[in-house]
DNA sequence: ATTATCTATAGATCTATAGATAATGC
DNA sequence: ATTATCTATAGATCTATAGATAATGC
């Protein structure tokens, strides 16, 4: 009798939709193995544990981000206004492109539980380097002085939401129009802002950096 | 003996705080009584069941937002900009001031269970106005034309977020802060703001809305 | 007499383990 | 021989009910 052959990737694909929809305590071993079609303990045969497979979806938003590893695509120096539009679009794409819907893992607080404590960590890290470089633009004078405290909120809700645009919206525009949107929020001469643009293209060519790939994949 | 006395607002309090930490799904009506102080039973005394509770939360909330109601503060006829300043001030002073941590509602897809139709469909509609409010201020020229689907996104996951702000967060100038940063999103003349704030103030006072009470109340 | 708690517990889960069995690869 | 499934089930929950008991209000 044929057996269904179930693949971890499989197996993190159902998971994380279900814990986008119903939550990773809302969502139980049994529903995941039914939406891969196996028995229940089958999966443990795959994952140590629940909580594993949970792991293992933030290893792998985690390895997609340049944001939560603190990597920097741009060189040291460039203008926080480019930097800052860069890094946004750079993460609005990352989550588009995500092979699973991952907003169970941070639209909850599951990532405050201590199981997770290392990517709540890197988490935490990359909002303190958004909020400098937005410092920075206001000490520049590049940026109106406004709350960085409240930007950084609102792009941190913002980035969660693009999650749930991965799968079902394919436009590859999208990022580049949040990371305009979201230096609207704090630019000083929003008349700069194709200029900015074009600076961020140049340095990241420059850089040798991969991006054409990730955008590929949204116009498939 | 004397015996834990506990109140309907004490159940929906500590309620609302683990589900915004844990999930719906992942709070216990034991956890929940203890918080409390009494017996996992004791609770279905006061509600008829766990979901029952998060029904009262959802109850609370729309009660207290103009925005889910779809109840106008201002006239017709006020200009959109005017209008979204007013909107996304009113709910974000409504989420900070809510007496309960409402996030566990609005951050997972709790929202999204059947038993929760009614407050799905009001939040729903509540978005399209929004909408319409954006598409007729890029219509009027008041405002840049830009996607309002993502500026609704991000105003949605803002407001969210601000409920996390209820209870550590007094400051009674965010609102403000929040929609000002709102209105830099679309608005095609940036200097214009004060003007705008001034004029919600002066249509606000006119209808008589309530609105001193709880911006005195974040005083406190 | 009514209201709010308590203890005890039914019945339905849920995660994870043990050990049997089938499929696959050398 | 190894890998991936299966069945069976232990043991720990979890929600909600039943019925006893204590406190409160008239």
């Amino acid at each position: 009798m044929a057996r269904a052959k179930v693949s971890r990737e499989q197996i993190l694909r159902e998971a994380a939709r279900l814990f986008a929809i119903k939550g990773f305590h809302g969502t139980s071993t049994r529903e995941i193995a039914e939406a891969v079609g196996v028995r229940q303990p089958s999966l443990f045969h795959h994952f140590a544990s629940k909580h594993d497979i949970a792991r293992a979806l933030y290893e792998y938003d985690h390895e997609r981000s340049p944001g939560l590893q603190g990597r920097r695509e741009l060189p040291e120096g460039t203008p926080a206004s480019v930097e800052f539009y860069q890094s946004v679009r750079r993460e609005i794409l990352v989550e588009m492109t995500s092979a699973y819907d991952l907003r169970g893992l941070y639209l909850s607080a599951l990532i405050d539980e201590p199981e997770f404590l290392p990517w709540r960590t890197a988490y935490d890290a990359a909002m303190a380097r958004s909020r400098a470089v937005i410092e920075q633009g206001v000490a520049d004078g590049e940026f109106v002085t406004t709350r960085a405290d409240v930007v950084i909120e609102m792009l941190d809700a913002t980035i969660n939401q693009a999650v749930r645009w991965s799968g079902t919206q394919h436009d590859p525009s999208v990022p580049d129009d949040v990371a305009v949107l979201a230096l609207r929020l704090v630019i000083a001469r929003p008349g700069r802002i194709p200029a900015i643009r074009r600076q961020a293209d140049r340095l990241l060519r420059d850089a040798g950096t991969p991006w054409a790939d990730e955008l590929e994949q949204l116009d498939a």
